[in-house]
DNA sequence: GTTCCCCGCGCG
DNA sequence: AAAGCGCGCGGGGAAC
């Protein structure tokens, strides 16, 4: 290694990529971009290696993605603070708005690839040594070492030359702290109490069952419904036969929805939606569930970041952001430790409000409940009228409740409304949005252009007509909730990164008998242990829970001022400290 | 036998 | 009651 000297520039850059023979290629970058040295390693010499770049430096790590390269790194107690994960950006920028000139980077079309999913780490042992061959895996994005510095160059050259670098620079930094999180939230995994949730199931369905058969609860409700329809063998697993047999018994409903199986009075009614509640809990998050993902008290899911297109999370397997309500109380804290539990209360509006710096928006959230605020304004009667209301506003809602209170908010908050509909106005038209940070929406397709042109022919057909104004109505209502949903996930990343970097400083405790997949553990510090879309839950030991509460506080602050400086927005937040999440 | 789509419902 | 946005998943059943 051309190791720097005292005088020499610090790197700014470390760039990972694969070499010759198997070996990784690290390259240090000067903040220009200018190279200042050069090492390799084999890969089960890399994690020492890295480790000491880190400490030395603290450098932003480049590489082709983190979800291949990361996992490796922390499964031999290598924790990095920074990186720049070239496939996630890559995506971002070659279809970002703020991108002056696309062009080389929509050539190198290699890069434009999600992430195929991937089994979560069972034993994670063996990945320092599958390190390379998970970052070569097929599917995977280019990860040799010249293809990962030419992308770079591509990159900081998009990046530069943008309408405003400064704030795709900030997207480039949180959507890259996601990955980073996301792959050690995957490591960590969530505490999961298993006694708990049995207990749970067991309340609900009956004991666990041999498997093959179903639980004693959904025999009886089974036989309840069966009965009451004067039908022995109705299947109630199958929708299009069920829905026959409902019609058969004079139940008169299109499909075998709860909320239409609600409004009919019949003995076969309340216990067909037991059935359907229990049959859900048992598919879902039953015992099969439990043995798959929950081990050695923890839930590891796979999550996603960036494989939403408006810049959400999603999540690959065990339904991570997906845990029903009732099972909440299965999230349990080690012994000595709490779940410190927050969630932003109503996130897009606030949002929304803070993009169009709308007075009046702006001030109905100003106190803690932004719905309440609008009631408190007088504007309408009641809670749910307000909630009712602003989600038609975000969601492009006409009809019901929402038409009728959205052109009331319309004229309350002018300024919010006219941001929400100039992006439905740009997505009927076929145009693209763009979040606050830079994200953009996917452009139309080539077909869709031609429908809507050849529906304007006059000799279009009416059918063709009502087809194509759908259509650009569907395309508007995504447009309008692209832009604050997409902004959303900039704020709860920025959020998140702040936070991992606050938790990052606390003082590890000692802990018993913490034996890791990767070895022995003795010693543990608070970490974020779950997030979901505009929640987070850290898992701290009790004495620090306090302080992990308000790194969370403190964090939310921080990212209503990066996103939104001198906005008088604020981000209240539900925060609550204890050994088990609540059901709420 | 495998693949794909629809339905219904869980989450925000 | 859903409605209006974004998802993942399991099961059934049609299509291949």
């Amino acid at each position: 290694m051309t190791a720097p000297g005292p005088s020499a520039t610090p790197p700014a850059w470390c760039v990972l990529g694969h070499g010759e023979g198997g070996r990784t290629r690290l390259t240090s970058l000067g903040p220009d971009g200018a190279v200042l040295g050069q090492d390799e390693a084999d890969p089960a010499a890399l994690p020492a290696l890295v480790g000491r770049w880190e400490a030395e430096h603290s450098p932003r790590w480049v590489w082709s993605d983190a979800a291949s390269w990361y996992p490796g790194l922390l499964a031999a107690g290598v924790t990095l603070e920074r990186c720049h994960d070239l496939r996630l950006i890559h995506r971002i920028l070659a279809h970002s708005e703020l991108v002056r000139d696309a062009g080389a980077l929509r050539a190198a079309s290699d890069w434009d690839t999600p992430l195929e999913p991937r089994e979560p780490e069972r034993d994670a042992g063996a990945t320092l040594f599958d390190l390379d061959a998970a970052a070569r895996r097929p599917g995977a994005v280019p990860s040799d070492h010249a293809e990962t510095l030419a992308e770079l160059a591509r990159q900081r050259t998009a990046i530069d030359a943008a309408h405003d670098p400064a704030r795709l620079r900030l997207l480039v930094a949180a959507e890259s702290a996601g990955a980073l999180i996301a792959a050690e939230l995957q490591r960590a995994g969530i505490p999961w109490d298993v006694a708990e949730h049995d207990r749970i199931l067991t309340a609900a369905l009956g004991p666990r069952p041999s498997p093959g058969t179903p639980p004693a609860l959904m025999v009886e409700a089974a036989a309840e419904v069966r009965t009451a329809l004067d039908d022995p063998l109705v299947p109630l697993d199958s929708h299009p036969r069920l829905l026959r047999a409902l019609h058969r018994a004079g139940i008169e409903v299109s499909s075998t929805s709860q909320w239409e199986l609600q409004g009919h009075d019949h003995p076969a009614i309340a216990p067909l939606l037991r059935y359907k509640k229990m049959s859900r809990l048992l598919t879902a998050n039953g015992w099969t569930w439990l043995d798959e993902w929950v081990h050695e008290g923890r839930y590891r899911p796979v999550y996603v970041p960036g494989g939403v297109v408006t810049g959400r999370w999603a999540s690959s397997g065990g339904g991570a952001l997906q845990i029903p309500r009732q099972l909440r109380p299965a999230l349990r804290a080690d012994p000595g430790w709490r779940l410190v539990s927050a969630d932003v209360s109503q996130l897009e509006p606030r949002v929304l409000a803070a993009m169009s710096a709308d007075p009046a928006m702006i001030a109905a959230g100003a106190g803690k409940d932004l719905y309440s605020g609008i009631v408190e304004a007088g504007i309408v009667a009641t809670r749910q009228e307000a909630k009712i209301g602003v989600l038609g506003a975000l969601y492009g809602g006409t009809t019901g409740d929402s038409g009728r209170v959205v052109p009331r908010l319309r004229r309350t908050f002018p300024a919010a409304m006219a941001l929400v509909d100039g992006a439905a106005a740009t997505g009927e038209r076929g145009g693209t949005v763009t979040t606050w940070l830079g994200r953009s929406s996917p452009a139309v397709e080539e077909s869709w252009t031609a429908a809507q042109r050849s529906a304007n022919q006059p000799e279009a057909s009416a059918g063709q007509q009502e087809a194509a104004r759908r259509s650009a109505r569907d395309r508007g209502r995504f447009t309008r909730n692209f832009v604050v949903q997409g902004t959303a996930a900039e704020w709860a990343l920025s959020w998140m990164a702040a936070l991992r970097l606050r938790l990052a400083r606390f003082t590890p405790v000692p802990v018993e008998h913490a034996a890791g997949p990767s070895g022995p553990v003795f010693s543990r510090r608070a970490h974020l242990a779950f997030f979901l879309h505009d929640e987070v839950i850290v898992h701290a030991p009790a004495g620090q829970a306090e302080a992990a509460a308000a790194a969370i506080r403190e964090s939310a602050q921080a990212a209503g001022r990066l996103l939104f400086p001198g906005s008088p927005i604020d981000f209240p937040l539900d925060l609550e400290i204890s050994e088990r999440s609540a059901q709420k």
